[in-house]
DNA sequence: CTGAAAGCGCTTACAG
DNA sequence: CTGAAAGCGCTTACAG
């Protein structure tokens, strides 16, 4: 089933032959051009024939002629693409496709010398970018592909205010020893470094202590040590910061295997709400993203910049604290 | 940065005259070609050049003439891209960046009249299908491309198998009443009802009685309320079988709530081995597959078809119990 | 209403 | 060693 067999490549020629009709016509009644009349009996003739014969056009050939590729590549520089995220694509993929556009997603980032880039094979007209918009690497790699980029995460503004967020929120909860717990993640340094820094803005507008950066080791062991050893450095009753949901879901784990209770002894917040948060023991505090408002925005500007407009778009992100029992 | 300025595109033919060489020259350096000599001045002044006026070819145009597009398409039919497939997806785009080729995701998959069929915007030389093989939808959609397939999903016999897997390990720890706990994810059904088919069978091989099927509502409210009355309706003591490891962690939260004991009143094992499996309370017992050993023929195999050989492969999943606390 | 022809940008035999 | 030319498959003015 659908063999290898490209010995022969189906061809409008091929269409047109068998309807004894010039490949224009078959390409009008394809494209169905508005501005051709062309007798029902020959366009239910050659459409019957494109059908049988299964002829699609060759995108190359097209896209050649038309210089307009009609596709969106979302670049995704994670490891770990996100649930939430994989949901926004899918949504974000059937709006395009109504406008016509093919929404692709690429998966990891090699500015690595030797691999050729992926422009060589692949012409978006659009790039909706999921990396990191201050780094260099980021942006050279973006640049070679010669298409206008639109940048979906936050700016490093908007991740240090989910930092400073979260420790607000702790500090009105009566937390004075913050910890910012990071992820072992490598790919993700940078927005985590981003939101360390809200958290530390926060202690400073708010007269804490210095917040304490501490790394969630992969093992539960090891993190149940670490969080005993720093908690036990002050018996303040302390305010966990986590890089996300999966990180404070751990901590939790890690929390309740010390028999320390949460949220009183420590109070822990995490970021993204994904799916889980509600399921973890106690559920878990964190911060939701809400940018579906700016979703008709959005796709907006992706069709305008697609036809070769210049527009002006900006991530809408607002935050909101959910508040559960960890916290 | 990046204007949408596609006034006037870079084209080989501009780095030919800059260099005062013809464009087969060109393309002879930026090739590579092994078959030409071409005077190691004149390469530098074009390479230049290229470098200079930010030349790359135009992927299409290339591609038409070459008939090889040189891109792996990964079909992702799922609402939510778990964790683990992202990773692998990132592996095997490096991997296969080596061999030039590249590779990108589609999400989603409507065969909704009215839109598009993507084949129209790309033609990948390679299918990697991660969507259910028996579906006949699915296969319709993925035909269109006419390229090779490579289904990496197991067949609903491995599924069947996760199920039994999960049963008779519940069953050889003294459990004879079993549950299955679905999701309420509708592109996962026909994925679960094979998982659940081999529960089924393995309570007849082990004269158990017939398993019970529920559905994991989304509230936890809800879900403890369906379980606690699940659990009721028998005094022995249950063995679950999670249809993932999100539902089954799920579904340890709403036990835990109940304060029903695990897993002394109710064992549980999901599927997937997420890494927030080893972090629930108690830790996740669950079913991790093994498919990292058959990568290097998984390569082998999409390069060969990328070049119109035939090939057989197969998907070599094993799978492996990894034995925590929750059973 | 239909067909012959040009041209999108590239690569690659083929002559020089 | 370099250049002129053909052709990949498509769409779309332009003639008839």
């Amino acid at each position: 089933m659908a063999k290898a067999s490209e010995k022969h490549r189906v061809t409008s020629a091929d269409v047109a032959r068998a309807c004894g009709v010039s490949r224009a016509t078959v390409s009008y009644v394809l494209n169905n051009d508005p501005r051709q009349t062309i007798p029902p009996e020959t366009r239910e003739r050659i459409l019957q024939a494109a059908q049988k014969l299964g002829y699609s056009p060759f995108a190359p050939a097209r896209l050649l002629r038309s210089g307009q590729s009609q596709l969106v590549l979302a670049v995704l520089p994670f490891e770990q693409v996100d649930p939430a995220l994989a949901r926004s694509l899918k949504e974000l993929e059937q709006r395009l496709a109504r406008h016509d556009l093919t929404l692709l997603s690429y998966v990891g980032m090699h500015p690595s010398i030797g691999t050729t880039h992926p422009s060589a094979h692949i012409t978006p007209s659009v790039l909706l970018s999921y990396a990191d918009q201050d780094d260099p690497l980021v942006a050279a790699f973006l640049q070679q592909f010669h298409a206008p980029i639109l940048h979906l995460l936050g700016d490093a503004r908007l991740e240090e205010q989910i930092g400073a967020m979260q420790a607000e929120y702790l500090i009105q909860c009566g937390k004075r020893s913050l910890i910012f717990l990071d992820s072992e993640r490598k790919d993700v340094q940078r927005l985590s470094s981003h939101r360390f820094r809200g958290v530390q803005q926060a202690c400073l507008r708010w007269e804490c202590t210095e917040p304490v950066l501490r790394t969630l080791p992969s093992s539960r062991e090891e993190a149940r040590t670490i969080l005993r050893d720093t908690l036990a450095s002050c018996d303040h009753s302390w305010g966990i910061c986590c890089y996300n949901d999966e990180v404070a879901i751990a901590a939790l784990a890690a929390l309740a295997d010390e028999n320390i209770t949460i949220p009183h002894m420590a109070a822990v917040v995490g970021c993204d709400n994904i799916p889980l948060a509600q399921w973890s023991l106690p559920a878990l505090t964190t911060i939701a993203f809400h940018n579906e408002s700016a979703l008709d925005p959005l796709i907006e500007a992706i069709v305008a910049l697609s036809r070769g407009e210049t527009v002006t778009w900006k991530t809408q992100k607002t935050l909101t604290l959910i508040k559960r029992a960890s916290a």
